[in-house]
DNA sequence: GCCTCGAAGTTATACGTAAAACCTCGGGTG
DNA sequence: CACCCGAGGTTTTACGTATAACTTCGAGGC
């Protein structure tokens, strides 16, 4: 409450600028704009640069958006920013997002929390595009009917009628995470899959099942789990209590149930990885935090936020958008290792 | 591909939504903001609101903004998305934002990544308001000249002459950590800081530092770190390997640094918690997927990033501010016992 | 010497909304 | 009867920008 309610300097306008340069609106805004290089003279430009930056101008981005009907703004819409990948994903796509004076809005959809909010009621109105992951399923259904360009994370590219499609090269990572396996020995898999059923787990789920098919002494069990630590743990607990012959990996789709694998492990008395290896996805900042520390595949999840981004520039702009999938990296750490001799 | 370039059917604007009602646009316009209820009459009120939801009519949010020179839109300054808890904040500052028709957008400081762009270059000129994490001490310097209502989270409430300050009962936290080490009955202590400096990481100190004095047979020592696993887990190498009697607990400005330290104690082949308790900080999702879990001071993030949207919600209606900090909670979890019979 | 032409501007307009200021008309009032 | 008044609108304007359309002027061509 020092000095609360100034008069509150308003802030200067193209017209302020032109006033103080002698030229008229327009010619303000030919220059700043920086099209039209021969329209106005090199020394008429000069001055009228030099008084905009001693005034300390910025074009009123309301005014231009009215004015071209474009807002340079774009939705990404990701299931929880709670989660590191997406964070790290939004990282990427605000940073380019930046580079091209574009800016990037959120819609984190509902996890229960907060009201079932149309997420474009009122956004809508301000987008130029949107991007989207398939994890946020829910969100996508509202998406339908927007007249949006749409760019789509590690979604099926076939499946939806997106402008451009991001994806990671998922499958190559798990053949990477399964070759890791099956050269240290290992035969017998649990697959802690994740029980969300979007097209990211579907080819980790496909992939696996190939690879280990391919060689025919290796068997595998699959189990589901939502993606927390508990119900990794608790899935991890129920699988290993199955009579048979013990499994000697887990394959998880996810570093959090990989951590809550681990965790089941301890409490059945198992080592990692003497008695039991244990492989995550992802390579969140999770997977170096827990002992032992978790043989991983590193997304670049920044570069899926970046490839994204300029995914949807390129399409408004009517360019073709950059193909090809994002190269995946299998990280050995301490979760792994050759099964114990057979009993 | 499919029908790339339709002609696009243009957005219903208030005067189509007047045409179609068989009034004027300004009729509409004193409608749809629902004020002065005793201009227009209930008969017609009624017919331009069916009308305006026939054509599916948005407002142009540009064309408002421009004209009552707000934008609905608040900054939230925080130092990196990637940390859960200001995931949270956001989490929440967008819920309540939501609610009030606002819009949360975002401005992580760059922690090397990213061109050093000023934020507020095509922002400012968009933003009603402020809302920023005193960690984000970088940005806060480009904040200053703003001529924004500012609201301030965990920060100095005698520091900054912000427009409102919303506090986690910090103090009480690390209190509420040492009550619970000192009845277990340890003396020597390690406090294991954070290496920047700020308030929230001074007020822990502190506390610690009184509880800690006013037991006669007490001792601690401090180290510092910087916020990640290894360097937590090397400063606590480094702690443990003074010589001296060995310290029986060690209290972490976070979680992160506790899983850090966890690490260090399984290397020196100490067991926690029986040879070493160790305590976090934030109940981050880390927190329960290490081993043993960590016991630790759950904060409300989310609560944060609400009352902080509230409170700007409040300056700008000229409002007081919600006043009162946000209790914290010790969660006793497996990191932490009783120290070893003395040796 | 007249016409054209390009350079270097200027003037004018539209974007969609909110709201101030202005109309219109029927009924009560002095 | 002249007057005002309020209910229920309408007309008009301003917000700041980008750009289409127009002006002006000196140089050059024939």
């Amino acid at each position: 409450m020092t000095d609360s309610h100034q008069p509150a300097p308003p802030r200067p306008t193209s017209r302020d600028v032109a006033r103080a340069a002698g030229v008229s609106q327009a010619t303000v805004s030919l220059v700043l704009g920086g099209k039209w290089p021969g329209r106005v003279s090199e020394a008429t430009a000069q001055r009228v640069r030099e008084c905009a930056a001693e005034l300390g101008y910025r074009p009123n981005l309301a005014a231009r958006s009215l004015r071209l009907g474009r807002t340079r703004t774009a939705l990404l819409v990701v299931p929880a920013l709670t989660n590191e990948f997406f964070a790290r994903v939004y990282t990427g796509a605000a940073a380019v997002a930046a580079e091209h004076d574009f800016g990037v809005v959120l819609y984190p959809s509902p996890d229960g929390t907060g009201p079932a909010r149309d997420p474009f009621a009122s956004a809508r109105a301000a987008l130029d595009g949107v991007i989207a992951s398939s994890m946020a399923s829910d969100a996508l259904s509202a998406l339908h009917g927007a007249e949006l360009p749409l760019v789509m994370l590690d979604s099926d590219p076939a499946g939806t009628d997106a402008a451009a499609h991001v994806n990671l090269d998922i499958a190559d990572g798990m053949r990477q995470v399964t070759d890791h396996l099956l050269g240290l020995g290992h035969r017998r898999f649990v697959h802690l899959a994740s029980a969300v059923d979007t097209w990211t787990f579907a080819v980790r789920a496909q992939a696996l099942r190939e690879a280990v098919g391919a060689v025919p002494d290796a068997e595998m069990r699959t189990v589901r789990a939502p993606l927390n630590v508990r119900a990794g743990r608790e899935a991890t607990e129920q699988a290993l209590a199955v009579a048979g012959e013990r499994p000697t990996a887990i394959v998880c789709d996810d570093d959090i149930l990989a951590a809550g694998a681990c965790k089941a492990a301890r409490r059945l008395g198992l080592r990692v990885p003497d008695d039991l290896s244990v492989t995550g996805f992802d390579d969140l900042a999770l997977a170096t935090a827990v002992e032992p520390e978790l043989t991983t595949v590193q997304l670049p999840a920044e570069q899926v936020g970046e490839r994204g981004m300029a995914a949807l520039l390129a399409v408004l702009e009517g360019r073709p958008a950059e193909p090809g999938g994002l190269p995946v990296r299998l990280v050995v750490r301490g979760s792994t290792g050759p099964p114990a001799a057979r009993a």
